[in-house]
DNA sequence: ATTTTGCCGAGACGCTGTATCGCAACAGTA
DNA sequence: TACTGTTGCGATACAGCGTCTCGGCAAAAT
């Protein structure tokens, strides 16, 4: 029997791993939300039977924790610029702009506790730029209040950015994009002081308006680090 | 054919409206979570087939939208008393107050924008309380900026809250609680100042590091108004 | 060479959100 | 009173989901 009558033995499959899996996932979440996301598109991606996944996780949840802690590898900057405040800015910033490359980190962001390597690098970066500032509790504090600021902030304007895609590329126009329901609603004469703030508020981008905030908080922040609590 | 012979003509099906689908929703959710609100759950509820709800809601997202509407009037206090300072900070409280009777508030808070009238008519309200303080602007990324806050706090508390319920009673403790894995980690000695945080940390209580935070926001809040910007 | 082991995937289960469609009860008209 | 038009309910259907079970096959161990 030569070579050639011979079959070639099946190829073995793909090799895989966890990194391999979550690429994946990320790749069919940036393409279509969080809801693409499915075992078995992932696994049909990977070449693979559904099944397989569930030797490297054990629950979709868990391929969910993997992925924002992927993300967060993004989020961590190369080298730390020494100044408590950059570097509280910077990672508020990086984790802006992580969620606008992928929207749907901002549906699981602050949703479950987040304890992956590189979200753990992160949180030791953050605390290790403000170690000796202040006394414990007060710097936990303070990375907490920027954190949860910085999660709601982001949130929101990734909400606001898929409403104003959705009712089409009104982006200007709170009325229009909004739709016609809030215009009645305003017009009952009930919101005095939402109408006032829709009718003469000015447009302000995004990005200023989170800066903004943030530089709030960190205003507040700096002040309580300054004056440590008795 | 005598009365007794005939059959009573079949019930008319229940009457339905938004209400009363709102309320069965959110009883599901309150008991297992918003996984545990599926249409046709909901439907059963009212002794009605799954289809009858279209006719109330388009989709399931209308249906949490209404959801989160309806629970905004447990948010609205009834009456306001003064102080924009008070009526921030009370807003932010009842927000938590609302997410922790109802812990699925905590998955949908921030995730759409909220248009339908008890949430307007609570933004009415906030705004209300800071109208002349400072010019429109300030006055929006105020209120913004304290939402973002509270919307991100509320979220990463019931987030610990569920993760100390799943890993068992472990309150207290950080390292029991979120189990070997990042006892393991913080072993590694890769993160000084986070093991230095979780060794010598006190435990300090939700609801006072939620009240702290808001604190230092609001602070940072009434720099801002009592100098508005030229 | 033979046994053991471990892992992969086919299939199944129960569930989901939603489209389709036939039927039955009402309102209006002759 | 008989008929007809309209409405809206719900049975059925469909495609998809996460996950369990299990049979079989290839690699590793003996």
């Amino acid at each position: 029997m030569t070579v050639w009558d011979r079959p070639e033995p099946p190829t073995r499959p793909a090799p895989l791993d966890r990194e391999r899996i979550v690429a994946a996932a990320i790749a069919l979440a940036d393409e279509g939300g969080l809801e693409a996301v499915s075992l078995r598109k992932v696994a049909a991606r990977l070449d693979a039977g559904p099944m397989r996944l569930y030797g490297y996780i054990s629950t979709k949840e868990e391929l969910f924790d993997l992925m924002v802690d992927e993300v967060h590898a993004e989020i961590l900057p190369e080298e730390q610029p020494g100044d408590w405040r950059e570097v509280l800015r910077i990672r508020a910033d990086r984790t802006r702009q992580a969620a606008l490359r992928h929207e749907w980190l901002a549906d699981l962001l602050g949703g479950r506790p987040s304890l992956g390597p590189n979200a753990l690098a992160v949180t030791e970066a953050t605390l290790a730029a403000l170690d000796g500032l202040a006394d414990l509790d007060t710097v936990m504090r303070a990375v907490e209040t920027v954190s949860a600021y910085f999660t709601g902030a982001i949130r929101r304007e990734i909400a606001n950015l898929r409403a104003e895609r959705a009712t089409g590329l009104s982006k200007r126009d709170w009325q229009r994009a909004y739709g016609p329901h809030v215009s009645r609603m305003l017009a009952t004469g009930r919101f005095p002081a939402l109408a006032k703030a829709v009718h003469d508020g000015t447009e302000v981008d995004a990005e200023e308006s989170f800066s903004t905030g943030l530089d709030w908080v960190l205003d507040a922040v700096a002040a309580k680090l300054a004056r440590p609590p008795a």
